[in-house]
RNA sequence: GCCGGGGUGGCGGAAUGGUAGACGCGGCGGUCUCAAAAACCGCUGGCUCAUAAGGUCGUGCGGGUUCGAGUCCCGCCCCCGGCACCA
């Protein structure tokens, strides 16, 4: 046997017969439990494997190996992630079609797995942009479909001009693709949507019952963000005064516009012009005419020269007044033609319209004054019911309880109401709103959503009522409350919300405290916590908060004012992607814009293979400029076109780990008893970045799945665990002159070679994750080729705990060449005294002190090296093997000679058990040694050594005595003595006697085989 | 700011409330060798002490609970990761 861990002479050759032998084919065993080991599914790159990505891979080989040798039927499959944008764009850069370089990169990933000896079961690979793969993604996109869980919809997206692509939120970081960079845009377009927020509450529940990270867990509850609260309605008011009420609004307008008398004479000049108008013109036709015109002037495809001339000649009239801008025009037409339609007939419609428009050639900024007083003129009050329509919008809020502080509501500047608004209130409230909509339109959302930014608002000049109150307090814009979440509308209570505070302060509201620690105290201002009474809360006041709420819940469902409710953070999943290398979106859309989803003998949609694929310019889909792929039919044989987005990859990745238990299927996604065989997946491996997005999206599908029968689990991983990054020493210097650092940089990165030539006080040294673009790779190649694959694997496991990073060091590899090293010297020293019937001898053979020794140890390192893999804990199970190395060292005969045949027995039950052991660290070095035995078999097709608690025992206790709880003396005596006896002995050490000197033992407290404290003062 | 995970020798790290520092790296000394490498053996937390024995301090900081705290509780500091005006 060779004594030396030489892994040039026998590592491939093992490696080259486990492939042969087909040793890694997922066995089913009737009987056998099942162990599903899955790694995270890998997207293969250009720059292939680092000594990274091994410390996913290796450890999940080794728990994958080891449950096989305890008899479980083991399925571990490895495939490729193929769809997406880096293959994509790497694809356009590299001017190859995408297909062929994942190929050669998945081939590359799959020679560089193999080489480290990850036991795969190739026999079931497959790629996510396989046909046969794909098909059956487009069936779960249809069984969406039908569930009403996938929907097509307009919607603003982000849009990454970079990439030319619509990114999910989670793709964006802090305002800047993930991938690219770019400053992400807004762009409004329909979307496909699934709908993930349907399943948010079980998609949160459920976390509690699988084990896995609390940080991961946390991240995706704070990611779905659930909270609870009350939703209601404020009604809005102008100057304070309820505006259904005709008499106070034209007292209100009177006073407030001192100008009345000279606006009146304007307005009646228009009329009479518009008047004029009318009598010649057929009312009908009038107002079609104007809408055309309308439409027209708002659209962007607007071209002159194809209209009549005198519907331009109007037009210009509109558009070209002095500072007028036509979609201001439009605007505020539309809005009077559509409230004057609906309540009077056609002819005062027109009139009104035409009269507006000849206001508005005159003088645009009293045109809204024009309207009231023309209303006042014709004598028909209950018109002015079409100006008083009541507006209210709805706020949430989880602090129910805080109502009696609200001094101020804010809406979002988007809100649909504040257009509203701003026809209704005064002409320099509408000014200010429309400024400051503008503003916020035109701030990035990094911008806007920065943190540290000031707050800033505008006052809309309108009211809203606190319906516990009746109070009317002012409302206002301000893009701290965004759209996109609750309602878009807040009630500010300045007294306990920070932001609230903030702004309060910097418009000078006032701040009105509400809740108190202690009934007759006054709480510094803002207080947000939660624990405390109402105060300065009428009928409400001395409650404690959770009572008030849900008593003001209660009234306000009573009152029909609100109801309880629930808001999620989390939003629906975007899947539509601009893109050609993508699953297809099996949808055909026919002439009348119907749309239908293609049957399901008709799948998989197959991307079409062609040259080019790049994005167009305007963010359509490549696959839009490919008629062969467009044009086809419908159901009813009619002409169709197909949906020419993609979707995302994560679609791809939200079901692999189903496929793998039934990989070939023609007939259907999978065979639901294979799938109830092997699911959950026992345990999950990979990096802690797709924490949110891969898992929550595959938590989510197999719910659904789960709800439509398809799969007998809830939850698809049962068990998770990330592993650390492996960090790269990467040099970086200081930026010379005209050098700018990139964001998040604090130096240059620079080469090795860069870094030898500079001096030392010029480079410095930092821990980065290994990446191609850093330059800080080591491969498994070089690795395996400088040290070996046992050892490469040896060093993964040992380096560090599982979950935490590791700086690399090739040195550190030195380390487990040592190791394997002894283990193999000391195994060449044994074998030429194994006895291969140990097991039957040593019951027969009495045992004697060093056997009994040896069997210890084994049997402790057995037990210890289990549960610790089982428990991910492989830097112990390297070091519990070298504790036994070390152990065994101390044992070893000078001469082999002596030994009595249960020493044998002992020896070799201790090499057996040590090989079958290191098998799932140190496969190509465990099978080595095996064969070096004698035996045929791989060690993965052997048994997991059993160990025997009553062998493990010691027969010895090293005890700590204690005086007051420090350490006196350690004695060694037979294990199992009684509490008595272990006092007794402490008692007598001298050590103990001499701290006890002139003290009374007051108490002894005793641990049976570990330690004796003797309390004594 | 909020949430999560951490902080232990020169370094990576071990330690169900019970002998802190397993195991390894590095370092020091030795064996072997003409020599070096490799391998093997021994030592290796600080202070104290000529040495040993012994003593004493010691798991980010300050308190507490306990016979006994790296571990539990309270209050801080620092590092890493995530989220971030979410009403």
């Amino acid at each position: 046997m060779l004594d030396r861990y030489l892994p040039d002479e026998f590592e491939s050759k093992w490696r080259a017969r486990w492939q042969d032998t087909d040793l890694f084919l997922t066995q089913e065993i009737e009987g056998r439990p099942k162990f599903y080991a899955l790694d995270f599914f890998p997207y293969p790159s250009g720059a292939g494997l680092s000594v990274g990505h091994c410390r996913n891979y290796i450890p999940t080989d080794a728990i994958a190996r080891m449950k096989r040798m305890q008899g479980y039927n083991v399925l571990h499959p490895m495939g490729f992630d193929a769809f997406g944008l880096p293959a994509e764009n790497e694809a356009i850069k590299r001017k190859r079609h995408p297909a062929g370089m994942i190929d050669d990169y998945a081939a590359n990933y799959r020679r560089q797995m193999d080489l480290v000896g990850i036991g795969y079961d190739w026999s079931r690979t497959f790629k996510s942009s396989d046909p046969d793969y794909y098909r059956w993604t487009q069936w779960i996109f249809k069984l969406l479909f039908d569930r009403g869980l996938a929907e097509r919809r307009m919607a603003t997206v982000n849009w990454d001009p970079v990439e030319k692509t619509v990114l999910a939120d989670e793709e964006i970081i802090g305002g800047r693709a993930e991938r690219s960079g770019a400053l992400v845009e807004k762009k409004e377009i329909p979307q496909w949507f699934f709908c993930i927020t349907k399943y948010a509450q079980r998609l949160l529940d459920d976390l509690d019952t699988i084990d896995w990270p609390e940080g991961i867990k946390q991240m995706q509850r704070n990611w779905i963000g659930r909270s609870e609260g009350v939703e209601f309605s404020l009604d809005v008011v102008i100057q304070g005064e309820d505006l259904a009420n005709p008499a106070h609004a034209v007292e209100d307008l009177r006073a407030s516009f001192p100008d009345l008398e000279r606006a009146q004479d304007q307005a009646l000049e228009s009329i009479r012009a518009a008047k004029t108008c009318l009598e010649t013109l057929n009312a009908t036709e009038a107002l079609a005419r104007c809408q055309t015109l309308l439409v027209l002037a708002a659209s962007p495809i607007f071209e002159p020269a194809a209209f009549a001339s005198d519907d331009l000649a109007t037009l210009r009239t509109i558009a070209e007044g002095p500072q007028r801008r036509a979609d201001a025009i439009e605007d505020l037409l539309e809005e009077l033609i559509d409230e004057v339609a609906q309540f009077k007939g056609e002819a005062a419609t027109v009139r009104a319209a035409l009269m507006h428009l000849e206001a508005a050639g005159d003088n645009f900024d009293t045109i809204e004054d024009a309207f009231e007083d023309f209303i006042d003129a014709t004598d028909e009050p209950d018109e002015l019911t079409v100006r008083a329509k009541p507006m209210s919008f709805r706020a949430f809020t989880t602090r129910i309880d805080t109502i009696y502080g609200v001094t101020f509501c804010v809406l979002a500047p988007e809100h649909p109401l504040v257009k509203t608004i701003a026809k209704r209130v005064r002409p320099r409230h509408r000014a200010v709103i429309a400024q400051y909509q503008k503003q916020a339109r035109e701030l990035s959302e990094t911008d806007r959503t920065a943190v540290d930014r000031p707050k800033t608002g505008a006052f809309t000049g309108a009211y809203a009522v606190n319906p516990a109150t009746g109070k009317h307090v002012p409302l206002y814009l301000a893009d701290y409350v965004l759209m996109n979440y609750g309602t878009g509308g807040i009630m500010a209570v300045p007294g306990h919300d920070e932001r609230d505070f903030e702004f309060a302060h910097k418009y000078e509201l006032p701040v009105v405290p509400v809740i108190a620690p202690a009934i007759d105290s006054i709480p510094e201002l803002p207080y947000a916590a939660t624990d405390g009474y109402l105060i300065n809360s009428g009928s409400h006041t001395g409650l404690k908060v959770e009572e008030a709420k849900a008593r003001l819940a209660d009234w306000m469902e009573a009152e029909g004012i609100g109801v309880r409710k629930v808001n999620f953070k989390m939003r629906d999943w975007l899947i539509s992607r601009q893109r050609y290398w993508g699953c297809p979106i099996p949808v055909v859309y026919n002439s009348e814009g119907g749309m239908e989803l293609v049957p399901e003998d008709q799948l998989p949609v197959t991307l079409p293979d062609v040259e080019h694929y790049e994005p167009g310019d305007d963010g359509s889909s490549p696959l839009a400029g490919i008629p062969e792929f467009v044009n086809t039919t419908t159901k009813d044989g009619t002409l169709g076109q197909r949906e020419t987005d993609t979707m995302g990859g994560f679609a791809c990745s939200s079901w692999y780990f189903l496929r793998f238990c039934d990989p070939f299927n023609q007939d259907q996604a999978w065979d639901p008893e294979k799938v109830a065989k092997w699911m959950p997946v026992d345990c999950y491996v990979g990096g802690a970045e797709h924490a949110v997005m891969h898992l929550l999206y595959a938590r989510f599908w197999t719910k659904v799945l789960y709800d439509a029968g398809l799969v007998p689990v809830n939850e698809p991983f049962q068990r998770l665990i990330n592993q650390g990054q492996v960090l790269g020493r990467t040099p970086y210097r200081q930026p010379r002159e005209g050098e700018r650092l990139e964001v998040g940089e604090d130096g240059i990165l620079i080469s090795y070679d860069e870094a030898a030539k500079l001096p030392e006080s010029d480079v410095t040294w930092k821990w980065v994750r290994m990446s191609k673009s850093k330059g800080n790779i080591v491969t498994p190649d070089e690795a395996v080729a400088e040290y070996g694959a046992d050892a490469l694997r040896v060093f993964e496991l040992f380096v560090a705990p599982f979950e935490q990073n590791v700086q690399w060091s090739n040195e550190g590899m030195q380390g487990s060449v040592r190791f394997l090293s002894r283990v193999m010297k000391w195994g060449a020293e044994l074998s030429s005294i194994y006895q291969p019937d140990w097991a039957l001898m040593i019951d027969q053979h009495e045992a004697t002190d060093l056997s009994r020794q040896i069997r210890r140890v084994t049997h402790q390192m057995v037990a210890k090296c289990g549960h610790d893999i089982e428990r991910f804990a492989f830097n112990t199970y390297i070091s519990a093997m070298m504790t036994a190395l070390n152990k065994y060292g101390d044992l070893m005969p000078k001469d082999a000679s002596t030994l009595t045949e249960a020493e044998q027995a002992a020896w070799s039950e201790a090499l057996s058990a040590f090989i079958r052991v290191l098998a799932p660290a140190a496969p190509h070095t465990a099978d080595e040694m095996w064969s070096g035995l004698g035996y045929e078999e791989f060690t993965l097709n052997e048994s997991w050594p059993e160990a025997i608690e009553a062998l493990a025992a010691e027969d010895e206790v090293t005890v700590a005595v204690q005086v007051n709880g420090k350490l006196r003396d350690t004695i060694t005596l037979p294990a199992g003595l009684g509490n008595e006896e272990l006092e007794q002995h402490a008692l007598a050490s001298e050590k103990v006697k001499a701290h006890l000197d002139g003290k009374t033992v007051r108490k002894v407290i005793v641990i049976p085989g570990k330690l004796v404290n003797v309390v004594a003062n």
